[in-house]
DNA sequence: ATACACAAAATTGTATACAACGTTGTACGC
DNA sequence: GCGTACAACGTTGTATACAATTTTGTGTAT
């Protein structure tokens, strides 16, 4: 009986590390002492210890030379910057789909789940989510850079506590069903700059959205460090 | 006298080998053997175990799974897919720059280096390198997204072996010196379409150079896109 | 009470030991 | 001669030990 995985237990902890942080449920600059994961994990500290190095090359938590690591948290700041990290990548994936064209059966797989904004909306919010983000890596499979796809999949796995924000609203349903269709119809019709400015307003309206909601669930004292929640409260 | 380091010998292995790796000064599929990296360093294997951790999650190596690390050979799809990756980020930094504007000062400090061709001239080609790495980088910062600006640093530090090739024609100075003038010229103009269309061709123009140097270089058989990067003759 | 000094505890960084696994070379049978 | 079984070797994966350093706690002097 193979206990802790035939390959890796290292892939194992960072796994379900990843999986804790970006659900946040380490407080934010939490330490994650070695010993005490070792304990948790049933294993030494070596393979703990390079999940820890891994994940740090991530990003997910930072190193502190003789100290350790910590959780990193994610501050509002970090929440734009990687909002626009993705804009710059979808909206490049999406003009140059449009560009150069989509074939029909992509175009028809992509296009198919948000037909019907009536039978989307008795789906769960987890669900929601799912196609949400089938969609945007559906393009970028379209385009085709395996660097850009890698990149996307990573964002979507930092933003996991976020990503069911974004459908809060009833209404924005329907409005991502006309976005997206839209972005569609701009590819097929070749229109570049139509197609690169709708993706534009689809990917914003998300990190307003998700901006949005922050503030209403859990105040502007959670992600608050060096920028605050808060969108406007300047001295 | 401090010996490797008074914080961290982990970081001195990740640098070596990562400057060595983009130098080529390894083969291909060059298995990094930890004991004998550890031998070389002077160290054990556990901080090189680490470092080798952090370069695959890098992707400068592969590790597979109970057969050690490897140099990952970066194939011709590779150099495009990183280009690709370079114009989504910078595309996206440029039209943003256009459509908010850029103050004078940044403005000129990044337009400087790009005024006399004459000049250009004589400096060494690693020198030309290192001026156009920082017009890019410069762009970056002054958009501010803080991702965006760790990966261009990232993509200019896994093209380093290519970074010299791009400089290789003579008139290529002066058709650099009129693309940067004429991205900046756009951008002041808040000419959003332009900035976006000459930037994407000042990046694909590098890319052309380098795939054009290396062809003559190397012989096409050295990076093609499939096959792994071997010197022997295949059958 | 506060500040400083110093010792004790906790934690990281590195080294080494050992077991599991993969590879290679060789002998044997066909 | 060719293919397979098996043993010897090399390498990785994990555990553990020890040293270096930071943090914490305590006692004393001001």
């Amino acid at each position: 009986m193979r206990d802790s995985g035939d390959q890796d237990s290292v892939r194992h902890i960072v796994r379900t590390l990843r999986r804790r942080i970006v659900a946040w449920q380490y407080p934010p600059q939490f330490p994650l002492v070695e010993e005490a994961l070792a304990q948790e994990f049933g294993l030494s500290r070596s393979p703990v210890r390079q999940a820890l190095t891994h994940l740090a090359a991530e990003g997910l938590v930072e190193r502190l030379p003789r100290r350790g690591f910590r959780v990193q948290q994610l501050k509002m700041v970090d929440v734009e910057d990687l909002y626009g990290f993705r804009l710059a990548l979808e909206s490049q994936v999406v003009r140059a789909l449009a560009s150069r064209g989509l074939d029909e059966q992509t175009l028809a797989r992509l296009r198919a789940p948000w037909q019907d904004p009536q039978a989307l909306a008795s789906e769960p919010v987890t669900r929601l989510a799912e196609l949400d983000e089938g969609f945007h890596l559906g393009l970028a499979q379209a385009h085709g850079n395996a660097l850009i796809i890698r990149h996307l999949e990573h964002i979507n796995e930092r933003l996991f506590a976020f990503r069911e924000l974004d459908f809060d609203g009833n209404d924005r349903i329907a409005s991502t069903c006309a976005e997206h269709g839209g972005i569609l119809e701009a590819i097929v019709a070749r229109d570049v700059a139509l197609a690169c400015e709708l993706i534009e307003r689809n990917i914003n309206s998300g990190l307003g959205n998700v901006e949005d909601a922050l503030v209403r669930l859990v105040g502007r004292s959670y992600l608050s460090s060096t920028h605050p929640v808060s969108k406007g409260v300047s001295p």
